[in-house]
DNA sequence: AGCGCTACTGACAAAAATGTCGATAAGAAA
DNA sequence: TTTCTTATCGACATTTTTGTCAGTAGCGCT
């Protein structure tokens, strides 16, 4: 046993630079080890600070739940935000369906959510409604599409890709699938379903 | 203030009655509050017993959190195989979905299966697989389609099921529309959409 | 009534998780 | 180099949560 103390030098960083780096563990822990990992002790070990250094920086363990989830729903908000919908073929829908779902199951969004709604903090969603109205506007001002009707589209599609998001990997093994078969025949019916559903409406 | 200590008589209860009675307040607790609250002493007080109590039942409070997740598993398999499908017409099918749909999100199935999710414990369904099997040989046996092709289309199922049944209602009021908009608008989309599915594999 | 079994309980012990505080050291600026 | 700011840390204090134990009480049985 040496008796000299080893201890590694200090990191310091900028308070943005360490708050980004405890969050980017505790995000790490949420969809790796699920959210009841989200200790303080743990978060500490994840992002190699002192419990001490967390809280410095966010207060309470709560104050971190609360950035993280602030953090990442900004993230998803930007990744639905930079789908490309400019014109309206299937080829196009296709492609923009194909991204909304992988929006949700890439930066597991769909594990922030879930955790969201079992906590009751929903809540926190606030601008959800704003965010479906710009996309609405931006993105499906070319069409003569009633908005609330392109609102209800939308609700099915955010709702499916959650639920893609959270269960289609585990879903379709559990079946003795690929991991991406659940996606792939939910994209399938939705394009079918959608386009049944305007044809309705046209007809 | 009175000296006289006035202590409720015990109740002396069977061990299974007492082990129900506890674990559907931990059930209430997990949907109503969200599993952070599945902790001894809010289960015990729930159940209205001691805390030394649930723990001569269950062992540790994690011998709750397995026995309830099991409770709560079977009774959904109840559900699901008990759904009525002796003929394959529109309206038939149209009931068979609702009642999948409502079996996910009436006995909170869906939270259910999101908690296992988050936590990783999904492989505690261990037989999933062979409940869509005999589903499948049980409901469709009158149809002439391929058994893999039924599973495929009840993994849709199941998943939109589970997304419905947890995200659903949220999102609807997040958007300003009744509770069930999701819900109805995931049926009429994955009707049609299996319809379509159909016929181009017929045609 | 008396007895045995055990579900039940309160009080206490142990462990785990959160939070506080003074000291330290990294980096910028003078 | 010296000074100043403050991000960082270890040690400790507090609170929360879980688990233990010996005794109590409800209920069936004789």
């Amino acid at each position: 046993m040496s008796i000299r103390k080893n201890k590694q030098p200090r990191i310091r960083r900028t308070p943005e630079e360490s708050r980004a780096n405890i969050l980017s563990s505790a995000e790490r822990l949420l969809t790796e080890q699920g959210p009841q990992t989200l200790r303080l002790a743990d978060v500490a070990k994840e992002a190699g600070v002192a419990n001490a250094t967390v809280l410095h920086h966010f207060g309470t363990i709560d104050g971190v739940h609360t950035a993280l989830m602030e953090r990442m729903i900004a993230e998803l908000v930007e990744k639905v935000m930079a789908i490309e919908l400019t014109e309206d073929t299937e080829v196009s829908r296709a492609q923009a369906l194909t991204t909304l779902f992988e929006a949700f199951e890439q930066k597991q969004a769909s594990k922030l959510a879930a955790w969201l709604e079992l906590t009751h903090q929903a809540g926190r969603l606030t601008n959800v409604r704003q965010v479906v109205r710009d996309v609405t506007r931006k993105k499906f001002h070319h069409q003569n599409v009633p908005e609330d009707v392109v609102e209800d589209v939308m609700l099915v599609c955010i709702t499916l890709a959650l639920g893609v998001g959270l269960f289609g990997q585990t879903l379709s093994e559990m079946l003795g699938k690929p991991p991406s078969r659940a996606k792939e025949m939910a994209l399938s019916v939705l394009m079918l379903g959608l386009r049944q559903l305007e044809a309705e409406r046209k007809g």
